[in-house]
DNA sequence: GGGCCAACCGTTACTATATAACATATCAAT
DNA sequence: ATTGATATGTTATATAGTAACGGTTGGCCC
């Protein structure tokens, strides 16, 4: 099961860790579920999960052409439509950029926290917040398929530079 | 104060009722708050106002070019701006549209409801969506300063039409 | 009324994001 | 080896949004 609490990435942390289990979760789920797990889209994997920030599918081809010749964008929206089926990466409307996926392998709905001045993004699985959107929906007699839930401000890492207390809210 | 209920329009509805109010209402705000409401951002506004769906900014610029020279697009950008920060439009991140406010003049956090069959948009405002996310956010430190919340699937019109009934989603 | 500032609007050019259409290559089952 | 499905390459184009600069208009002060 999905537990609910979103958690940003201290600064210091083993980032090599976080990549490395997820292209193994990667390669096990897209095994299990006889889908191709191609060399380019691992690399796309590996350049969306190189932060834990937002990266736009152009970022993603300035890093894809280092070295080698510049794919065209089709290439790169490919690869990310088969690793968002997937569930391995989302994409992130409000901000027309992509994410890894936290955790691959449960199909939660997830609402994405997403702060202004680092870019990174904390993926949390409010069942509270689905709840919400369900009821609210329901009243209105309309039938949910996807909720989009993107939250912008300021994370806890970057409050804590800065010194800012929680804002109240207008 | 915004109540929280979304509402569909009944498909019969007297739509002329609903953009005459809400021009009337941003004729009023506009000058409460010495805000220029000029012939060209009204005209903007009457034509999201149109319809209950979202429209994008390139169909509002066919609209304007009906008739007269095509605008560029910055022109109509910059009405959409103004209209939004005068909180009579919404843009909704995840269709790049654009929809009328179906309750201007209070400053609601807002959550939509899209629907993916005929586009029409529903707003609501519930306390309970805004605080769940606020709750989930805050348990990771972070600071909240703009949810996004658009949430496709199928109104009660067109769900009647197809007579399908509620969806057990996945 | 004339001068002035701020805002609004027009024009051109451009950047950013994403997809269509069609050809070629690769895999994997027979 | 043949074939069909999946994946990738190539070119062109669609769609969404912005920058920079100049001209116009409306209100305000003297």
């Amino acid at each position: 099961m999905a537990h609910g609490n979103a958690a940003f990435p201290t600064p210091g942390h083993d980032h090599r860790h976080c990549v490395a289990t997820l292209l193994a979760a990667a390669e096990r789920l897209c095994n299990a579920r006889n889908a191709r797990l191609t060399a380019g889209r691992r690399r796309v994997l590996e350049i969306v999960a190189e932060s834990h920030s937002a990266i736009g599918a152009y970022d993603i081809i300035d890093r894809l052409a280092e070295g080698r010749r510049r794919p065209a964008p089709v290439t790169v929206y490919r690869a990310l439509d088969f690793l968002i089926d997937q569930g391995l990466v989302h994409r992130l409307a409000s901000v027309n950029a992509y994410v890894a996926c936290a955790r691959p392998s449960d199909d939660h709905g997830a609402q994405f926290l997403i702060c202004k001045r680092c870019r990174t993004v904390a993926e949390m699985s409010s069942a509270a917040v689905f709840h919400a959107i369900v009821d609210g929906a329901d009243a209105a007699g309309f039938d949910v398929s996807a909720p989009v839930v993107e939250v912008a401000g300021v994370c806890v890492n970057c409050r804590r530079e800065t010194g800012d207390g929680p804002t109240r809210r207008r």
